[in-house]
RNA sequence: GGUGGAGUGGCCGAGAGGCGAGGCUCAGGACUGCAAAUCCUGCCACACGGGUUCAAAUCCCGUCUCCACCUCCA
């Protein structure tokens, strides 16, 4: 079966056709830095990247933008409360986002461009959309988008403009319409401005999507992802500003579901505890991205500490069957992408029943590697074969044990820790050798505390960091 | 009020008409000097009430519970 992919806007699984051969351009909304980042922010990243990873394995050039917006409402008031500049809290967080997307492995974007980086292409569309009617400036130096004069709206979120809430603040505006929504916002004093022919100001809060996802990947484009809680309004408004502009804009959305926490949204004030620096601390990167990534990208994740580590645990059997298959063979293993996985991934990123194939595929090589006998290399190819299948897996999921970027969740495993540990194991060897076993125990039991894990095979004793 | 989603074994978590996904935990066994690691066996679940069908966790009708979005949101 060819790639299929879940679209929001039909709620149906669709073939994947990309518009040119062989290209795939992808714009995820990203953050909106005003905060550290907790892990729904990054659940998203990881959800995406292994899209992304897919189509690139898949053979598509990917072209993928994710936006960092660096100016909105919350950025200002997050000034007011730091005592910084805006732009200063903005660069905060936009590097608190990059360090926590770097620790779960989410390759860098294609290119990351920031919203006040583009008000050129922001006023461009803007005249675009009042020459041709569906916007307008009251005079204040506010623009807004006219809902009404629109042909057809809320076609993803598929609802009934006069079903909607009305807005609050709606009756004291300027709008023509409760239901219009700010593409420009007029500047009070004090906050910071950028000029157009209607007054100076800054952007709504969707324009800049719009704006960045046709400067970078065209009027029309592939994929448009983000979270759920994005497809109204953010989406339904990006589509707005984008057709009315006679963009044919994005033609798949895909909108990752979040992390709960007590079965609720995670807000400002559950998430605290789980930003991803605090996460970190317990479990390391690779394994919270185990965790994040193997549920499927639609469906919620109940967060809990005891879920978090029982999948450590289940990714330490994976990366332990890599780390013996690796001393057996005395090279890391290969990548190869099985049948089964490029199946599972094929459903619209079917990761959890991908993740099954790799249990059972660990199961046989742990099988392969404990009937091994001396010089048996059919019994060497097979435990090869399969390793390169369970790491090629592995690889797409972005949890490649022996990706480099991983290495610096390894500080101790150095030569010269190693020697130490051989040393002492060596000792406990010749305990062993001559059925002094109270020794042998008491050095094992010793370098236990220290968190050293041994285990006796055949081959001779090897360790582990316990974690 | 409108729109969308969820309820699966001790726990996590897939599947979407027909042979027990998978993981974790626990119990027993194999291996081991004892462990650890690993493997094997066991724990036959689908919110509730009806219905359709040879066959329903899956389809239909109804009910209950929970969650989300409705102009701050990943």
């Amino acid at each position: 079966m060819s790639l299929h992919l879940y679209n929001t806007l039909s709620r149906s699984s669709e073939e994947f056709v990309s518009l040119t051969p062989g290209k795939a351009g992808i714009y995820l909304c990203g953050a909106t830095v005003q905060g550290a980042p907790h892990i729904g922010h990054i659940r998203s990243g990881v959800n995406f990247d292994i899209l992304r990873r897919w189509l690139t394995h898949l053979g598509y050039e990917v072209t993928f933008i994710r936006n960092v917006t660096d100016i909105d409402d919350k950025i200002l008031q997050k000034a007011e409360v730091e005592g910084i500049p805006w732009w200063a809290v903005a660069m905060k967080y936009e590097q608190a986002f990059s360090w926590a997307y770097s620790r779960v492995n989410v390759l860098s974007p294609t290119y990351e461009p920031r919203a006040t980086g583009h008000i050129t292409q922001m006023i461009e569309l803007m005249q675009t959309l009042i020459d041709n009617g569906t916007a307008y400036a009251p005079g204040n130096g506010d623009v807004y988008l006219n809902v009404r004069s629109l042909k057809s709206y809320l076609t993803l979120s598929n609802q009934k403009i006069d079903d909607l809430l009305s807005a609050g603040d709606a009756e004291d505006s300027f709008k023509k319409d409760p239901r219009d929504f700010a593409l420009w916002k007029s500047a009070k004093p004090g906050e910071p401005s950028w000029p157009t022919p209607w007054g100076d100001g800054r952007p709504g809060w969707h324009l800049e999507c719009s704006a960045m996802a046709h400067t970078y990947l065209g009027a029309e484009f592939d994929i448009h992802g983000g979270g759920l809680d994005l497809i109204f309004p953010h989406h339904e408004n990006e589509i707005a500003q984008s057709e009315s502009a006679g963009w044919g804009f994005s033609k798949i959305w895909m909108h990752n579901a979040w992390v709960t926490a007590s079965g609720e949204k995670m807000s400002k004030s559950l998430g605290n505890s789980l930003l991803v620096s605090e996460i970190v601390q317990r479990v390391r990167g690779i394994e919270l991205r185990w965790y994040l990534g193997s549920a499927h990208y639609r469906s919620m994740v109940e967060f809990s500490f005891e879920a978090l580590e029982e999948t450590a645990v289940n990714f330490r059997r994976i990366e332990g069957f890599l780390a013996r298959a690796t001393e057996i063979l005395n090279e890391e293993p290969g990548l190869l992408v099985s049948l089964d996985f490029t199946a599972a991934m094929n459903d619209d990123l079917a990761v959890p029943t991908a993740l099954a194939g790799i249990s059972e595929l660990v199961r046989d090589g742990n099988t392969a590697l404990s009937s091994l006998t001396f010089g048996d290399e059919a019994g060497q190819k097979e435990i090869a074969r399969i390793a390169a299948e369970v790491r090629g897996a592995l690889a797409i999921l972005g949890c490649d044990p022996f990706d480099p970027t991983f290495a610096m969740d390894k500080p101790a495993a150095t030569d010269a820790m190693d020697g130490l540990v051989k040393l002492a194991l060596a000792q406990r060897e010749s305990a062993r050798a001559r059925k002094d076993f109270a020794t042998a125990d008491a050095i094992r039991d010793q370098i236990l505390e220290l968190g050293i894990l041994i285990e006796d095979t055949p081959a001779g004793s090897r360790w582990t960091l316990a974690r």
